[in-house]
DNA sequence: GTCTATAAGATGATAGAC
DNA sequence: GTCTATCATCTTATAGAC
């Protein structure tokens, strides 16, 4: 599953193969098909896996004291990972690109990566007494996403930090 | 090349085989390669295609008198296509994030479809007396490319349509 | 220029020995 | 549970008739 990961990150999940996922794994190709009967539910399981880490990580800000704080550690996020970023896009991002286009058992699931965000970000919005706590969660992850691409695009991080550095003034100017 | 432009933005390029594109274009598959010796050169004529068109939608903004009517005019040509977004994603976007990928001969196109938009939307922002014109250019399409993003995700072009609405409140608070 | 047939290789998936 | 061998299919690309 790590290598599968990985891979369907670097490379896209349409363009890795199962013998590459066991190469990278260094087990033999058929002993994938005793954990997962198909592709789909390979990617399934990979897909689940960084859901959970989506939670992880936002349950990790929640130590930080003020919303503004919490908010701003979000773009942050991707910014400790700009070089991955620049290099293979954003995780989350081109799973979801991926899944948005095949259809499939996997159809709602991008859902299930963003919502959590969107939810997290939407409550902290309105701890800080914003009515338009949604479209401004909307407006953040959007910003981040967008960067990200741009960023993988131009293949400079600098613009993820660009990027960021807008996204705490806007949060620090808000109320 | 038309077909070839649709099923990638619908299914990205490396889902979609020759076959189908000659399919869709009811031309026999060996057809193709009189014209494209490989799947490659297909996809570069694709994507030579989509950056013609980027240019001609930046002019066709040149006729908005002032910047800020011009910059909205951005944002609006996504809201326009809503529902391809909602359905595929963003032709441009998509493209850019396959490539940002994949190694090869395209390796530096991304840069030659996003870069007319960054320096046109700069350009825009320079009139309007900004100095930092060239972030506020890369966070204009950072917001688009990922409210497109998230309107993909969630299946909703309304996404796409409160970013516009943020994106025209934001403009007009510049200066 | 257009079309059919097919080669050459990759890929998802399975069978069955150990 | 693990591993090898292999099937069936798909895909890029080419050869060659028309």
């Amino acid at each position: 599953m790590e290598s599968a990961a990985q891979l369907f990150h670097e490379q896209g999940v349409h363009r890795t193969s199962l013998a590459e996922v066991a190469e990278r794994a260094e087990v033999p190709l058929g002993n994938i098909y005793y954990y997962f009967k198909t592709k789909e539910e390979l990617l399934g399981a990979v897909l689940e896996r960084r859901i959970t880490e989506v939670r992880e990580t936002l349950d990790s800000f929640e130590q930080k004291r003020t919303p503004q704080a919490r908010l701003k550690a979000l773009p942050q996020q991707w910014n400790a990972m700009s070089e991955l970023v620049v290099r293979y896009g954003c995780p989350l991002g081109g799973l979801s690109f991926e899944l948005g286009k095949c259809p499939g058992n996997l159809e709602g699931k991008p859902e299930a990566l963003f919502g959590p965000v969107i939810d997290w970000a939407e409550a902290q919005f309105r701890q800080l007494g914003r009515r338009d706590a949604r479209d401004l969660a909307f407006s953040l992850l959007a910003r981040i996403q967008g960067a990200a691409l741009l960023a993988q695009s131009f293949r400079d991080p600098g613009i993820l930090a660009r990027e960021g550095r807008q996204i705490d003034r806007w949060i620090d100017g808000l109320r």
